[in-house]
DNA sequence: AATTAGCACTCGAGTTAAGTGAGTGCTAAC
DNA sequence: GTTAGCACTCACTTAACTCGAGTGCTAATT
């Protein structure tokens, strides 16, 4: 059996209809709502070839169809058109450039707010992903005698703290000088992969301060490995529950149960990174989280600086209006851009409104 | 009406039976289990007089009672009874210890999901706030030619990174000893109110730099802002979902709600550190937040440092097992701070480990 | 005077049965 | 190939009914 044009006209209306009312929708609505200038009972005929190939499907003998995972697929994949931002969501968009986020965490828990209030649906965002990106600048910073704080930037200005604990620690004087040593040989060394020689020469050049190096190397992974064991942030986990389909106490709780749990998902979310900038969209099963069967995440990467990249997904019920999450998420992954760019050249701006 | 002794057993055994069934109890229920050696007519009779005092509920006329607010609040004021750690709960804290959790948000979100495991409760938890803390020491670092790092450590070791950018950025070398003259000038001063004298100093000795003075006291300011604009850590959301009393999908989408929007969780956690170390119990309404009219929550407060502090707060509902919950929140307590005090002084454990 | 047995009564929860209506599948006619 | 017509299905709603846990009251008992 072929997928005729009309037969697509009319799976894309009844995936239309469903999305708006979350009602199964059968063959008379569609007669009625849509004018193709057919009587019910030949779209009847056509509903039941449409169920034979497997994208609608039939909740219950006598009810009307909804549209199956395979269904969605196609209609992500080939049916659905492109939509532009209406102008309150710009404006909403273009809001969030003029708060000052000068901090990566509010800059992310902002966003994940943002996108839930306007899609309705929820979001989760990574923070930020440091791979195979280079060692800036390091500082030790004395805090009393036993106690020193290391401090680290990486390439596009993310700095993260270590606190060590030594037997010895040298004075302010000393650590700085000791750190120009440290920089200078380390300066531009992959996070997580030092090459030996550099080691080589950090001892060489620092004798009687292994405890130090030590340390410092530590750290230097423990940067890397930190944002590894990635902070998620979840917004508008309300927003999935006042959809019909949670109005089911026991789908609702383990989908709570799901999102707190933060492991799969995780999972979900990286898995996206590898596949470039594109969108990914996963329908219902797709997603291989038992809990979500009956949901959707929509997923893409934004990227912070090279090599420093996370993920942002919004989940909503199958029946999610695609076509508006997509542009939506496209609009903010640009937005971050522009403002992680002024967050670095910021003075430009600050000039002007002076 | 006097509250005989009688009474109070009857009531305390109405509210044991009501927590561990979470079902009206009925004057046959106490008379058979619990040995008083009345009929159920006499414990009838009783549960009338209770119930004008106010110490009980009949939720419809042909149920059994339940404990109002008024009788939780008697009951843990004078009725509940100390209880200690169990063997499995000590182990359970006690495996804390040993785990190396050497950053604060790591700690906070550990102990949460730990409290959660051991309760079946909703644990939240606000980090520390920084109030009237002095200034330890700055640091700069310099990024690239406009970007600065302002590091700021306040006592008790934390520490804080704020960017800035600048229109002119001295050298290392120079801001290493621009770090020196400003350290000498404000070490020791009350992160939010630094003294004009001091600032006046500043300026003396650092002329020409203003540009960088006036990011630093904005940055110092910013530390103790970002602290109040508090961090809560929420784990076990999904426990209180469990509870026979939120399977109204209603009830749970508006506690579910209320959590996640924080801001009033915020104020009745900070409520508490106002108080001292005491527990702090509300119960149902107790709370002024109306979607938590069936929940109870129990705070506490612990001590990070001198003026650091945050409060810990379990959340159930208001039949709540309150003993355990005040034992294992002060077995909890005490813990953090051994922790702290480990992270602050590891070097001793880590010489046996070696 | 306090306690208890006895009994009528209340009311939520669960069960059953009938009715409703949206929707289907099939067949015969167009 | 399309459509009108019709029997059939099945979730959902409503109402009536039953069940039982629990109460409140009264009269008898201790």
């Amino acid at each position: 059996m072929s997928l005729s044009e009309r037969k697509v006209k009319i799976l894309q209306a009844i995936i239309n209809d469903y999305i708006a009312t979350a009602e199964p929708v059968g063959s008379r609505t569609i007669a009625k709502k849509y004018d193709f200038g057919l009587s019910s009972a030949t779209i009847r005929n056509e509903m039941s070839d449409l169920e034979e190939m497997g994208f609608i499907i039939q909740p219950h003998a006598s009810s009307g169809r909804i549209p199956s995972d395979l269904g969605y697929r196609l209609y992500v994949d080939s049916l659905m058109q492109q939509r532009d931002l209406v102008e309150n969501e710009k404006s909403f968009l273009h809001g969030m450039i003029s708060e000052n986020v000068n901090q990566i965490e509010y800059l992310m828990e902002e966003t994940a707010k943002m996108l839930s209030a306007m899609t309705n649906y929820t979001t989760i965002i990574s923070e930020p992903i440091i791979k195979s990106t280079r060692l800036k600048k390091i500082h030790f910073m004395r805090l009393d005698e036993k106690n020193v704080m290391i401090i680290i930037a990486a390439e596009g200005n993310i700095v993260k703290n270590h606190m060590a604990k030594m037997d010895y620690l040298p004075n302010d004087d000393e650590l700085y000088s000791i750190s120009g040593v440290v920089n200078q040989c380390l300066e531009g060394q992959i996070m997580e992969s030092i090459e030996l020689e550099a080691i080589e020469k950090l001892h060489k050049n620092l004798p009687g301060y292994d405890e130090l190096i030590t340390a410092t190397l530590k750290a230097m992974q423990k940067t890397v490995k930190s944002s590894e064991n990635l902070q998620l942030h979840l917004s508008g986990a309300k927003n999935i529950l006042a959809f019909p389909e949670f109005s089911d106490v026991q789908k609702a709780k383990s989908l709570i149960q799901t999102l707190e749990d933060k492991e799969s998902l995780k999972n979900l979310l990286t898995a996206n990174t590898v596949d470039g900038d594109e969108v990914q969209i996963y329908i219902g099963n797709e997603s291989g989280i038992e809990e979500m069967k009956d949901c959707s995440i929509i997923t893409t990467s934004y990227k912070f600086a090279d090599n420093i990249t996370g993920t942002i997904g919004i989940l909503g019920p199958t029946r999610m209006n695609y076509s508006q999450v997509v542009s939506v998420l496209n609009g903010m992954v640009k937005n971050i851009e522009v403002v992680v760019k002024n967050l670095n050249n910021q003075n430009d701006k600050e000039k002007n409104d002076s």
